[in-house]
RNA sequence: GCGCCUGUAGCUCAGUUGGAUAGAGCAUCGGCCUCCGAAGCCGAGGGUCAGAGGUUCGAAUCCUCUCAGGCGCGCCA
C-alpha cells in the first residue's frame, strides 16, 4: 500500500530535477524508503529521503525536506500535508479518503488480497523435513515442516512457482541399521533367540512393532529360510521397515496439513540411476578428486572447507555427501532459480561442503539458500522432556498432534524466528485460554463472523463492493488504524517470502487481532445508524478476510465458531 | 582450539534491515458482561538493549575485542 506513495515521491524527484529545483541527476538519487512511523503524530508515512539527498545537494537538510514536502503535497489529492520533523524526516499525512480507498480495494480483492507478483513466476524449490525413514517424525521435524510449508505458501502468494520436495534418504547405513534392528527384534521376539542388541541400533518401541508387523505379513517359513548371514537377511527387513516408516511419515505429514509435490528417492534417483557415480566422474575430470588410504576424497578445501571430504569409503560404500553432490547438481539442472534447504541447526557445519559443490561446477552459489531451524525444547508444565532418536525416547509429531492439534502446533512453531530456540509447552498449547496466542487470533475471526451473522438477523446485509460514500463514515482513529494495518498485509507476505521469514505472519495476525478486539469492545458495529453500520460491516469483512488468508498461509484453520 | 547461532522488562520474544521518546505477550496487582462472542477489554508497575571501544547527522541494529549460553568440527546421516 505504500507503493502508491513511493511512486508519487519518485515522480516528484524526477520533476524537481527536470525543472532545476534539485541539482542531483536522477541517476544518483538515493533509493526511496517509505516507513510507517511507529509514533502517533509522525504521519501516515515518512521518509528519510531529505537526509540522504541533502549531502548530494550541498544544502541544509531541512531546506531540502521542506522543498520536497511541498512538492509531495501538491503532487497528489490524497496527501493532506507534509511536515518536516526531527533530524529531517518528511512526515506525510494522508486524507481519510485514501484509507477508505484502501479498504474498498481489500474488500474487492477478497481472498486474493495478499497475493502479489514480485516472484514473477520464478521457479523455486523448497526441500524440507527430509527425515530419514528410520523412525517416526519427532517434534523437531514438526517445526521444520511448519516453517517449510508456510514458506512455500507465502512464496506462492508472492508469485513464485514453488515445488515442495522431500528427500528420502533410503540408501546407506542408516536404513541398513534400521533393517538390522528390526531383524534382531524379530529374532528375539518371534524365534525366542537371545540376541546381543548393539547400542547404536534403533531402540524405539516402533522397531518392535515393525518386527511384529513383518511376522504377520510374511509367512514364518519365508523368514525362517533366511540364512544366518546378515547381508542376505537384511534387504527384506530393510525394505519392509523403510516402506512402513515412509508410509507412516506421509500419513503424519498429511494430518499435519503438509503435502509434498515430489518425493525424491536417493536410492532410485541418485544411486540406481548412476547419477552419483556420474557426478563423481565429472568431479574427477575436473581434477577435484584424489585417493588416499583406500578412499576417494573431494578436495573441498579448494572452496573454503576446513577439510577434504570422503565420497567413497575404503569399504566401497558411497557417503551421504556423495549423494548430496549429485542431488544438488540435479536441483540446479532442473532449472530452479532458487533452491531452499531447510535444515536442523545441527547441520550448519555441512553448509560449506554443499556450497563447494556449486563452486566446483561453476554454478551460481546464490541460488542456494539455507534456512536453519533451531531445536525445540519441549516442556510439559515447565518440565523438560527427553529427546534423541537413538535413545529411543523421543516425543513424536503424532503424539503432540493428537494431544494439542494441528492449529496450535503450526502457529506455535512460527512464533519465533527459525534460528532461535523455541520453547514449546504442551500444557500451554492445549490451553483454551487467553495466554494461548493461536486462540486469540482465531477467536477474532469467529467473533467477526458472529457479528456479521447478528447483523444479517437485524437485516443489515452486505452486498457488492463498498463505495467511498459508504466508507466515509469510518472516521474513528481505531478504524483508520485497522485499515492501515490491513493495508500492510501485502508487504508482510512479500517480506516473509523474500527474507524467508514466515514467522512474520504470526506477529502480523496477533497485531491485527490486537487492534480489532479493543475496537469491538468500545464500539458497536450493528447500531441504529444504518450508514455507519454498513461501513463498519465492510471493515469487519475485510478484517476477517485478511485473518482467514493469513491463517490459511500458516496452515491454521479460521473457525466460524469455537 | 576453530566455525556458526544467540544475548533486549521477572519469563518468552518483536524491533519495519541504520532512524525520531526501545515495544508486545505471559506472569503480578486493580477494574469491566441488563447491550453484536468475557477464548475479550481497560488500567498500573517493570530497561545500563551482556560489557568495552569504533564507524556518523543518528546504533539494540554495522565493525573489532571481551564475557555468557547453544550447536557443529566422522571413511555417520
Amino acid at each position: 500500500m505504500s507503493g502508491r506513495i513511493k511512486d508519487i515521491i519518485m515522480n516528484v524527484l524526477e520533476e524537481a530535477s527536470a525543472v532545476g529545483a534539485l541539482s542531483t541527476p536522477p541517476c544518483s538519487f538515493p533509493s526511496v524508503i517509505i516507513e510507517t512511523p511507529k509514533k502517533e503524530g509522525f504521519g501516515d508515512f515518512s521518509t528519510n529521503l531529505a537526509m540522504l539527498l541533502a549531502p548530494l545537494e550541498g544544502r541544509p537538510v531541512r531546506e531540502v525536506a521542506r522543498l520536497l514536502g511541498d512538492k509531495i503535497t501538491g503532487a497528489s489529492l490524497d496527501v493532506l500535508r507534509c511536515e518536516v520533523a526531527g533530524p529531517g524526516f518528511i512526515n506525510i499525512f494522508l486524507k481519510e479518503s485514501y484509507w477508505h480507498g484502501v479498504l474498498a480495494e481489500i474488500v474487492r480483492k477478497g481472498g486474493a488480497y495478499g497475493d502479489t507478483d514480485i516472484g514473477k513466476g520464478k521457479k523455486v524449490q523448497i526441500e524440507f523435513v527430509s527425515a530419514n525413514p528410520t523412525g517416526p517424525l519427532h517434534i523437531g521435524h514438526a517445526r521444520n515442516a511448519s516453517v517449510g510449508d508456510t514458506l512455500a505458501n507465502v512464496m506462492k502468494a508472492a508469485g513464485f512457482e514453488v515445488t515442495k520436495e522431500y528427500y528420502i534418504n533410503d540408501a546407506g547405513l542408516q536404513v541398513y541399521t534400521l533393517g538390522e534392528s528390526v531383524r534382531l527384534r524379530w529374532l528375539e521376539m518371534h524365534c525366542g533367540k537371545k540376541v546381543e542388541f548393539p547400542t547404536d541400533y534403533y531402540k524405539g518401541e516402533y522397531v518392535k512393532e515393525l518386527a511384529d508387523e513383518i511376522s504377520r505379513t510374511y509367512d514364518s517359513e519365508i523368514l525362517d529360510r533366511i540364512p544366518a548371514g546378515q547381508a542376505q537377511a537384511v534387504p527384506l527387513f530393510q525394505e519392509f521397515a523403510c516402506e512402513a516408516m515412509l508410509k507412516m511419515i506421509k500419513k503424519d505429514l498429511q494430518d499435519f496439513g503438509v503435502e509434498f509435490d515430489v518425493w525424491y528417492s536417493e536410492k532410485e534417483k541418485l544411486r540406481d540411476s548412476g547419477l552419483v557415480t556420474g557426478t563423481m566422474e565429472k568431479l574427477r575430470d575436473k581434477g577435484f578428486l584424489y585417493e588416499k588410504e583406500g578412499a576417494i576424497w573431494f578436495r573441498t578445501t579448494d572452496f573454503g572447507d576446513d577439510k577434504d571430504r570422503v565420497l567413497m569409503k575404503a569399504d566401497g560404500e558411497l557417503t551421504y555427501f556423495a549423494s548430496d553432490c549429485a542431488y544438488h547438481l540435479d536441483k540446479v539442472k532442473r532449472g530452479f532459480s532458487t533452491v531452499i534447504n531447510i535444515w536442523g541447526a545441527d547441520h550448519h557445519g555441512y553448509e560449506t561442503r554443499v556450497r563447494a559443490v556449486f563452486k566446483a561446477f561453476g554454478c551460481d552459489e546464490g541460488v542456494l539458500k539455507i534456512v536453519f531451524i533451531q531445536l525445540v525444547a519441549l516442556t510439559r508444565g515447565g518440565v523438560a522432556m527427553a529427546m534423541g532418536k537413538r535413545e529411543g525416547e523421543f516425543v513424536t509429531l503424532r503424539e503432540v498432534l493428537d494431544e494439542v492439534g494441528k492449529d496450535a502446533m503450526r502457529f506455535f512453531f512460527l512464533m519465533r524466528k527459525s534460528d532461535a530456540h523455541l520453547d514449546f509447552d504442551l500444557e500451554l498449547a492445549k490451553k483454551q485460554a487467553p495466554e494461548n496466542p493461536v486462540y486469540y487470533v482465531q477467536y477474532c475471526h469467529a467473533r467477526i463472523m458472529s457479528i456479521m451473522g447478528f447483523a444479517e438477523e437485524k437485516g443489515a446485509r452486505l452486498s457488492g463492493e463498498p463505495g467511498l460514500e459508504v466508507l466515509k463514515e469510518l472516521k474513528l482513529k481505531e478504524e483508520l488504524d485497522i485499515i492501515k494495518h490491513l493495508g500492510t498485509f501485502e508487504e508482510v507476505v512479500e517480506k516473509s517470502a523474500v527474507h524467508l521469514e514466515p514467522y512474520r505472519l504470526t506477529f502480523y495476525l496477533r497485531e491485527l487481532a490486537g487492534l480489532f478486539h479493543p475496537y469491538y469492545n468500545r464500539n458497536r458495529v450493528v447500531s441504529e445508524n444504518a450508514a455507519l453500520t454498513l461501513a463498519r460491516l465492510f471493515l469487519c469483512k475485510a478484517a476477517a478476510t485478511v485473518i482467514r488468508k493469513g491463517l490459511g498461509l500458516l496452515g491454521v484453520s479460521a473457525p466460524v465458531k469455537m
